[in-house]
DNA sequence: TGTACATCAGTGAACGCGCGTTCACTGATGTAC
DNA sequence: TGTACATCAGTGAACGCGCGTTCACTGATGTAC
């Protein structure tokens, strides 16, 4: 095997293990002689790739931003809030981002609490979520408070579907989005036809 | 003075240094040791009191359960969800215990994180938070979902005052109570007659 | 009330565990000629 | 293609820092007589 091949093998080992631990048993309590052990290479090995835990953890939020990034672009998407399949869709974006990388926003919200440095990183993708979610806002007639702060509360709500792990995840959003509709339009969703 | 005064008064002292250094630099990253320099006492006092940090989080969370019992036990309070004074009673009450208590709240949601224990403990907290919503949900006609899932939903709702940090307390009330009114009702307010 | 001893809160230096990190070493891959 | 040397990924024992916890000691309060 080339050397390039095989770092890179090593590297991509690690990073998987630190994501199995990071989601079973919590950023915070997963140590570095841990991911190595859970991929099968010495504790040393370690250190030719990152330069500590906290680095490990920035790439993988360098995966999540890329993917992040490629959703935002691809949408060619509905932007009126009035509308039920609008709000759908972002909730529904938002959940398979989280659930696809939620060891990363674990160990980040986790990283958080004991770093300045990652509270910061926290907060700039909150409000990059919300910035997000701000332009559809200006369709509604009838919000429950200021576009500021209805923007924070639906962001909460984003996070909701995670709190609701036995529902299939179709229903999950469902409930979600016409929860999040009501509080925003004041209605139920409008009749159909 | 006499001894036990003492004991309490250094018991005390610590309890409260502890707090403070909860509510500015978390539970998990605060250590033994800035416990008693911030309690102006020496290391090994701590351990005359508790038996470690755990020890310490314990007796805060007595604190807080033993107030919580006694609001619980007072409120003589409107019951039914359809009327926005119903839901406002709630916000108000969850959110005045939660901000007085927040160094206990923060540690314990950190401590959760590494400590099955205290991710038990935690979770026993939020079921109790939202078996005592329950009842007033028999009242709505149309809500969003089953009860079960409403509750998670709306019990996520009731943290929402303290994402809004920058409005006065009645006011972040008032929004999380209309925004919770609507969501589980699917109107606005009712016309005031 | 006074004296002698017991008890106990508090002290802080020292101990030791856990864990992150280093580093001399190995063996395989790459390069020069 | 072959040989000699250089480079580099990986190894794991050992080192050392940070911090929790202990413990012999001090001095003040309590008790017995």
């Amino acid at each position: 095997m080339k050397r390039a091949e095989q770092a890179s093998e090593t590297r991509t080992a690690l990073i998987e293990a630190a994501k199995r631990l990071f989601a079973t048993r919590g950023y915070l309590n997963t140590k570095v002689t841990d991911i190595t052990a859970e991929a099968g290479r010495a504790a040393g090995s370690f250190y030719n790739h990152f330069a500590g835990k906290e680095e490990l953890l920035k790439a993988l939020l360098d995966e999540l931003a890329a993917v992040s990034d490629r959703f935002a672009d691809t949408a060619e998407h509905k932007s009126d809030f009035t509308d039920p399949d609008a709000i759908r869709y972002h909730v529904a974006v938002y959940w398979r981002v989280h659930r696809e990388h939620a060891p990363t926003m674990l160990a980040l919200r986790q990283a958080a609490l004991v770093s300045e440095d990652f509270a910061r990183t926290y907060e700039r993708f909150r409000r990059a979520q919300l910035e997000d979610l701000a332009g559809h806002l200006a369709y509604v007639r009838n919000l429950p408070a200021s576009v500021e702060t209805t923007l924070t509360l639906m962001g909460a709500m984003m996070e909701a579907p995670a709190l609701l792990p036995e529902l299939p995840e179709e229903e999950a959003v469902e409930v979600t989005t016409r929860f999040i509709y009501r509080a925003l339009n004041g209605t139920d969703y409008p009749q159909q036809g």
